[in-house]
Formats: structure tokens, sequence, C-alpha cells
DNA sequence: CTAGGGTTAG
């Protein structure tokens, strides 16, 4: 509105200051460097002689500002915030936007974002339009600031901006990314029109979520009223891999290549869904087909294909992705990529293989392990029964081990019939040193499986005396209306019921 | 000036 007028020809168009340069004309020729500027150093002359020539009454003024800090933002988010707070005397809703937008965007500072979209409230003379709140709401999705949300929610009814498709499509993001389905779900049903972009949020929204039956369901939908793009078909390719759906996913393939156009089929993250979506739903073969078909592959692409081969017990064809990824060259193996040649090595019983691996990891790769690769290492070690080195292992890690990894060794000793004393050694000692519930479940675990059932019985019933009853390790089915607990450490299938 | 991919590990 307000640059509207700043814009509009009843503004004079000769006012000259007192270097009487003709400023209107003058604001044309800066705008025209702007738009060509590419560097900072240059932005940054524009800014000097923008200060220096200018005067800040003239109505053009502010809208220059605006375009400085826009470009700005792009290259320096630092120095435009500054040149905000220190050169834009009144900012419209426009100046405020563009700074919001360009904390929004960037990785470091989003909360910013919200507290500038705050700032601009507090000064009292802006009132936020239809585009601050995509910008705002995009910074509280990605910091899951759902209590801030649900403000900018009411500020949006309060404005009337509530039937504004933009402003929707976001909110639903919103709810979406923090775990609200119903609240995703009530924008979704509410909103007075809906674009493409409002259905492959709520599709996205229910797959992020593991609903994958309703995101089929949503998409089924959706497809009376809007063709498929590429981000809707990542979500159903994501959905058929958590559903194990193989025909669905044939189908969505199809049409990629179909239907879609020849940037989207050679889309690499579209591809690198397509593997996964195979690779989940078992059928190696056609991941293999597309793999060998794809024109650009990224780690992710190699990542997928080991993983999916080991997650089957294809272990040789998984190391040598491995091998062909490093003697393609150009791309570096990472943290991911190990996890997955370290879980094959496991599945194949490899261990001098998965020491080696180890090794090369942190050595040749300088990647630091995280818990997963000592999981893989450890499980693979104890189950080659050499117990004495998977706790070595264990002890000399820089992270805390987690139950997974102690469960891994006990599994190990009850299986091999060795280490039983070590384990109910170290059970014992990880029960004095932390307070958790888990600790106790190791420790009746441990005494199961020696059938030391007595003192099975004793630790559960301290368990019970210091309210420890609802320990980890121990999952629930409903039947019927009924839930049914299975406990943890007991060999024979039993089911409590509760 | 506005909305949607942070893809892969268990």
């Amino acid at each position: 509105m307000v640059l509207a007028t700043a814009l509009s020809p009843t503004v004079p168009t000769t006012v000259a200051i007192n270097n009487n340069i003709q400023t209107t004309t003058h604001h044309h020729r800066l705008l025209h460097l702007l738009n060509q500027c590419t560097s900072m150093s240059h932005l940054k002359q524009i800014h000097a002689h923008t200060l220096r020539t200018t005067s800040t009454a003239h109505p053009h003024t502010l809208f220059l500002h605006t375009r400085i800090l826009h470009f700005s933002s792009l290259h320096h988010l630092h120095y435009a915030l500054l040149f905000f707070h220190t050169h834009i005397q009144n900012p419209n809703s426009f100046a405020w936007n563009t700074i919001i937008r360009a904390c929004a965007r960037s990785s470091h500072r989003k909360q910013e974002a919200i507290l500038l979209y705050h700032n601009m409230l507090c000064e009292g003379n802006v009132v936020p339009d239809k585009h601050s709140f995509p910008f705002v709401l995009k910074a509280c999705a990605y910091l899951f600031a759902i209590s801030e949300g649900k403000q900018l929610h009411a500020h949006i009814f309060k404005l009337g901006l509530d039937s504004d498709v933009y402003i929707n499509n976001s909110l639903i993001h919103l709810y979406g990314s923090c775990g609200r389905l119903e609240d995703a779900r009530q924008v979704f049903d509410e909103m007075p029109e809906r674009s493409v972009v409002s259905w492959n949020v709520m599709i996205e929204s229910l797959v992020q979520l593991n609903e994958f039956d309703d995101a089929l369901m949503c998409f089924r939908e959706m497809q009376e009223s809007f063709e498929a793009d590429g981000f809707a078909i990542q979500s159903i390719l994501r959905a058929c891999a958590g559903l194990g759906a193989l025909s669905l996913g044939m189908w969505a393939h199809a049409y990629v290549l179909r239907r879609c156009s020849p940037e989207l089929a050679h889309d690499v993250l579209v591809n690198n869904y397509l593997l996964e979506m195979y690779c989940k739903c078992g059928s190696l073969e056609s991941a293999e087909f597309v793999f060998e078909r794809m024109v650009k592959r990224d780690v992710t692409t190699w990542n997928t294909m080991i993983h999916g081969f080991a997650m089957h017990g294809r272990v040789l064809p998984a190391l040598e992705y491995l091998k062909r990824m490093v003697d393609s060259g150009g791309l570096t193996p990472n943290s991911i990529t190990f996890s997955g040649v370290l879980s094959a090595c496991r599945h194949g019983g490899m261990v001098s293989e998965g020491r080696n691996y180890f090794n090369l990891m942190t050595t040749r790769y300088g990647i630091e392990p995280v818990l997963e690769h000592y999981g893989c290492l450890v499980d693979l070690l104890a189950r080659a029964g050499l117990i004495v080195e998977a706790l070595d292992v264990v002890s000399n890690m820089p992270i805390k081990p987690d139950g997974v990894i102690w469960r891994s060794i006990l599994d190990a000793c009850s299986k091999t019939g060795v280490g039983m004393e070590v384990s109910e050694e170290m059970a014992k000692r990880v029960m004095e040193s932390e307070e958790g519930s888990g600790a106790y479940v190791l420790l009746s675990r441990v005494y199961a499986v020696a059938r030391k059932w007595d003192e099975v019985g004793a630790v559960r019933k301290v368990m019970v005396d210091k309210g420890v009853a609802k320990e980890p390790g121990c999952s629930s089915i409903e039947i019927d209306g009924v839930t049914h607990e299975f406990f943890a450490g007991e060999n024979e299938m039993s089911l409590s019921q509760i």
C-alpha cells in the first residue's frame, strides 16, 4: 500500500536536493545499478553513494533502501541486518517483510525472523500483511515454535487474512512439521481455496508422521482436481516405501517416466526416492535397474543402494557398491555410507572386514564414529563370540553406550553361552552408575538369560517398589480393544494382560 | 516480495 503511493505518478518527479540532482532520475539510476550488482563490495559502494546523495525524506528512498536490503541479504545477512537497524528509519511492511524473509531463509537466524516480526508489531505504526506471514510461519515450522505459530494464527484471523492460500499453505506446513496433524487437517479442510501446494503440503505432513494410508487417500483425492507433480510423487514414493506398497510404487515410477518432464525423470532426489522405495519393497533388481540408468548420482544414491542391499543380506553387492563409489571418484563416503557398510559386514559375519572398514572410516576418511557405527561393530564382534573384544570397544568408546549395544552383547552371551559372569557383573555396574529403569531391565534380562529366576523376581520387585514398572524394553499391542504387553528378557512368549 | 525436499542409517 505504502509502496504503491511511493511509486504513484502524483509524487513530484523533480524534487531537487542541495546538489541539484534530479532525484527521481537519480533514484532510477541507482536502482538500475543495484539490479546489475553482483558483488558485495560493489553493493557497499552503491550503498555509500545512496546515503550520500539521497534524502530520506524522498518517497523513493525507502524503496531504494529496501532493494539494498534485499540484495545485501543475499550475500551477507549480517550486513543486511545492520543496514536495516541503522539506515531504515521508518520501515514499511515491505521493508519489514524483506528483512524477515532474509532471516527466515537463512540457516542460522530463523529465530531472528520471529523476533523481527515481534518488533514490527511493537513499533505500532505498521501492520503485517499477507506477505509477512509465510516468512514467519516458515521460521516457526523450522524451529517447531508451535506456541508462536498459534499466536500468528490468531493474528491472521484478526487481520482477516485467513482465506489467503499462501498463508493457509504455510499454516498446514507449520502444523504438519510440528506433528499437529489435527490442526493441519483443520486448516486444510476449512480453507476456501486450495492450490496444488495445499495438497502437497498436506500429503507430505501425513507421510512425515507415518500416516501412509491417509497420505495415499489424500493423494487419490487430489488427483480429482490436480495433476501430480514432482513434490507429490516424492511423498507418494516415501509412503510406498513405508508401506511396502510395491505396485503403487511402480505406478508412481511409470508416472514419473510418462507424465512428468524429462528434468524430473532425471532428478537425483526423485531417483533416490525410487531406489529407496524399491529397496524397502524388496525389489532389489528394480533398484539396480533404476540405479544403472541414473545420469547423475550423489552420495545418497550410493548410500541408499549400500543400505538396501545390506538390509536384505546381500552383503557382497553392498560392499561392491562402496568399491564402485570410491573408484568412480568425485564422491566421498560419509558417516551414513559406513553405517551401511558395517551393517553389511554384520549381516555377513565378516569380522576382519568390519574391523578394517571401521578403521578405514576413522583414519582414511576422518569420520567420527557415532553410536550406530559402534553398535554395528560391537554386534559383529559379539556375534562372532569375541565378547572380550566387544567389551573392549564399549569401554573405550567416547560415547555413552545405549541399551541396544548392551543388549547385543547380552544376546550374544545368551546364544554362545560365553561371558555370563562378565555380563552379570557389567549389568550390575551399569545399574549402580545410572538411575534409570533401563539398568533394572538389563539386569533382569541377564538373570533371565542365566536362568536365575529368583534373582529375576528380586529385580522385578525392586522395580515395582521403586515405581519404575513402566520400563522400556517392553512393547504393547492392542487386540480387540485390549492392551497386551510383551516384556523383554523372557524367552518364552508370554502375554500379560493389563 | 509470499507456500512445498533437511532425501539415505535403527
